[in-house]
DNA sequence: CCATTTTTGACCGGATCAGTCAAATAAACT
DNA sequence: AGTTTATTTGACTGATCCGGTCAAAAATGG
């Protein structure tokens, strides 16, 4: 129960949507429901296969859900840190830079 | 050999200028001396207490120190995603607004 | 050269994390 | 109510990652 993932309630919001049931989703990626289930709620994240295996499962933009994934990935690893901005910044500005 | 590290630069600079012996940092933190090395290479990283001893061991100001580190953190994780500048700056966004 | 310092590679142990299974809980339907 | 189906959760596992060490190799410099 982590609660901080943007790629989670995407994942969700759109299966909802379509009416699909975890097992579903699991039989696409073949992997076990309960890891689905896990997706969804933040609490295992998928691996950069499995995230370009939901774009496409749900027709959403893989780049958008890549992005999605990446911040999840940093936001877990800085949240409660309290330099996390300034870093954050100082990535930007390297990356922008490169 | 990674060089893309900002915190072994600036506390291998630090050692030069008060002409230290990666033996002398290795014992106030009581590791071995190549992992000092490593630390200036940036091919391994230290641990988030290492940084605080770093900081004080070198007068550095800790919040800096541990900002490059957290940084060199992020950027090491992203640095080859094509999504990594959009990335970042969404969990800049949710950082400011949290 | 020789002594000292730094770097590098191989290896180890612990931590981390994707993944599974089964039990528990929650929905949904009759 | 009870029953079935769907979801969530916890415990556990195996593989990978990463801090750390040691010793050898490569620099540095006197």
């Amino acid at each position: 129960m982590s609660r901080t993932e943007a790629l989670g309630y995407i994942i969700k919001r759109e299966r909802e949507k379509r009416n699909l049931l975890l097992r579903h989703v699991a039989a696409a990626l073949d992997i076990d429901q309960a890891l689905v289930s896990k997706f969804e709620h933040g609490d295992r994240m998928p691996t950069k296969e499995q995230v370009v295996l939901l774009a496409n499962y749900f027709h959403l933009n893989e780049n958008d859900l890549m992005t999605a994934w990446l911040a999840d990935k940093i936001y877990t690893e800085v949240q409660y840190e309290k330099m996390a901005l300034r870093a954050v910044k100082l990535v930007e500005k390297k990356l922008t830079s490169k």
